[in-house]
DNA sequence: TATATTGTTCGCTTGGTGTGAACACATTGT
DNA sequence: ACAATGTGTTCACACCAAGCGAACAATATA
């Protein structure tokens, strides 16, 4: 079985190279600005007109942007890219039916979320009923100490990642429930530990309450994390404390499971 | 409403950024090898280790790629600008619970494309039943002769642009059945536009029958296809040369005048 | 412990990146 | 129709830094 291991962000200070972090800038400005031509990235960027323009020339050349009318965009290469490691690991791709049948069985939020950077990423989201925005996001990146279930994804980190990720990223707050403080993080934590779930009462968002539940891979190390989030006033008494993290710890239990035997 | 121009292959011959198409390289050998190593990749790309070695370091710093274990793999980075050019543009979202609907009436293999430098690329799919790989190959690219939707969306190309296509591309046979000849690609383009819809009869695939619809703007621009798939012992007689074609047809119109109305 | 292999660091050289100004081209307004 | 404005494109130049190979450190393997 695949070893899956602890995304560090690492402290390298070797030796780097320069064009390709302008060019990074560049695709990462088309994305912010939503298409954008060469003199609005050139000021946006605050670089020379000529050196978007060769940038630009070559993400063109190597077919990852795409010039729609006037504007330069970002192209499907990437979605090529981004979807291989989506598809590459066999347990992200079964992770996948159980979301959705998460979001079928409560008609509310669902999502499966992994750590990278010490950040929570979206790998899988779906929403209940037959709505239409079901990928939207997908790939965000979301703090773990202020969402469901990026708090059981921290909650079973070995203590140094925990600390080191404290230290880089901090615990900024989003709203005025939201842990601001390590040592009620620390006791948050374990209560997640013992439970085997984790609450979310407002503390990444208003209104909104969510239920997350860590996927731990067979070497104990914590793969990811299901959730379900809905509004506060439908989050609440009996379906918010029993039925819905009964729901998720039998799925996580049975996926945990499959991961064992399938992979 | 927004134009959908199309996408031509630049043939520009700037200057161009010699450092950022190494580093692409270098990312393209990791989705090529599902992870790899720096000598792996040095061998591999036959570069010097140390060259591999700082752009291994810049991407890691810039966080887009990720060392899981002894390898370095493609981060989620890239899913999230991947996924902006999917979600960015709302016919693109609408055309998701759309191919969702035919899989489901089908209980085919249904898919969105559109083109991206001369070739067709999968943007939404769908497997019948439940399925679970659902999202295998999102992102890859195909050949447009040779495929359902890929001709659909030849079909209603510009002439010239159909040229340069095919000047650039050609038309290589994937089976026995692969249309080769540009005059017969050409009458078969003309039956297409007369129809409505473009069949492909294992022209891509042995085994494999399509039904293709084109979907176009209502500035008359060809902006992708939905597609259905199947076997051939599945797709023939009155449902592959009615049944599919009706409702693939109906799904178009639907989406057309959504398309008009929403955008 | 010895050996092979991988990752990292280091100068060195050359070529290429980044720049601003000048140019061509398109778009807009009068 | 013609300025006028803004866009994209090209160019020569200066200086940096990308790519290299060899030596070194850190692993993994025997």
């Amino acid at each position: 079985m695949r070893t899956i291991g602890y995304i560090m962000p690492s402290q390298n200070s070797s030796r780097t190279v320069n064009a390709t972090k302008t060019s990074f800038e560049v695709i990462e400005a088309l994305r912010e600005l939503d298409g954008a031509g060469i003199t609005d990235l050139a000021n946006h960027l605050d670089m020379a007109k000529s050196t978007v323009h060769s940038h630009i020339s070559t993400l063109e050349e190597m077919e990852y942007i795409v010039k729609e009318g006037s504007k330069y965009e970002i192209g499907f290469k990437f979605l090529r890219l981004g979807e291989h490691t989506r598809e590459q690991k066999k347990a992200y791709r079964m992770a996948k039916p159980i979301v959705k049948q998460l979001a079928e069985e409560t008609n509310e939020r669902s999502q499966f979320i992994t750590e990278e950077y010490g950040l929570g990423v979206f790998v899988h989201r779906q929403i209940g009923q037959n709505a239409v925005h079901t990928n939207t996001s997908i790939g965000k990146r979301i703090y773990l100490h202020s969402t469901g279930a990026g708090k059981a994804i921290l909650a079973h980190l070995p203590p140094d990642r925990i600390q080191s990720i404290l230290d880089t990223i901090g615990l900024p707050a989003q709203t005025q429930n939201t842990i601001t403080n390590r040592e009620e993080l620390y006791q948050e934590l374990e209560k997640i530990r013992e439970r085997g779930y984790a609450f979310n009462k407002e503390e990444g968002m208003d209104g909104l309450r969510t239920v997350g539940v860590p996927i731990l891979a067979p070497d104990n190390n914590v793969f990811g994390a299901f959730s379900v989030s809905g509004p506060t006033y439908r989050m609440n008494g009996e379906r918010l404390h029993e039925q819905i993290p009964n729901l998720l710890r039998g799925k996580a239990n049975e996926f945990e499971l499959k991961i064992e035997f399938e992979l």
